[in-house]
DNA sequence: ATTTGATTACGAAACAATTCGTATAGATAG
DNA sequence: CTATCTATACGAATTGTTTCGTAATCAAAT
């Protein structure tokens, strides 16, 4: 066992994780250009965090370049699970279905959704 | 339209709300000790936390006597519809079905969670 | 070579959240 | 009445997050 990783990211840290799951590798440039199309801030705002992010060991990057690429270091499904468990008991004193419920009530799924989720649900019962 | 409502407390809020929304009327001293219990924190900063709660608007107290009763001011629903809703934009970009099998997947819900949930998405989907 | 542009490094300011020590006031027991 | 206990008020230290200005570095263009 090496680095303990609390793997609690501040809400900015998972808005630049988001892009670097999906994207994979990334410059700062990369990053923070899709940030600015959905927030304002500065290229060099945007640096500094990822920077931090390094430090938090969140990410890893490659400096042999002069241009730094960066890339995630934890793992998305594990991140989601880590929040959505800490929402459930923080939230919704420890119940999962009734965050399930608040999520589908007003967020209105799709059919499409339901239907999945439905399929996921049998999948689950068959144990 | 008066005072708009942020609600967005904070992890230490949060607790303190739980608390209030399940047992209605408290003085700081209820809510601390259930409190303690999980947590380990002086009685002052658990004071001090109410009272910044009330400044922001998120409880109300009565201080007619020496010792003063707080309630939660903000809808306990509608905090947590909120508070799922960022996170589904945040953390499942947006997908409220992936929050969702996030959600039972590993937090391993009961049978029973499992087919109210069922039930539920029966009902979503009569319409 | 010099200028221009893009990059990282660094430090500090601004803000917010958390924690707690100390002061003060009211109630109660002796 | 006085000592003690419990409560609130206040301020300040600490820590964490976010933001950005400025400097240094490197590359590319002229």
């Amino acid at each position: 066992m090496s680095g303990i990783n609390h793997s609690k990211p501040t809400e900015s840290e998972l808005e630049i994780l988001q892009i670097l799951w999906k994207k994979g590798n990334c410059t700062v440039r990369d990053v923070h250009e899709v940030l600015v199309k959905s927030k304002d801030a500065g290229y060099t705002t945007t640096l500094k965090l990822m920077q931090i992010m390094h430090e938090k060991g969140l990410v890893e990057r490659d400096t042999s370049a002069k241009t730094h690429i960066y890339k995630a270091l934890i793992n998305q499904q594990k991140t989601q699970q880590h929040l959505v468990n800490k929402m459930i008991d923080n939230v919704f004193n420890g119940s999962a279905a009734r965050l399930v419920m608040q999520a589908l009530g007003n967020h209105s799924a799709s059919k499409e959704e339901i239907d999945s989720i439905k399929e996921y649900l049998d999948q689950l019962s068959k144990k």
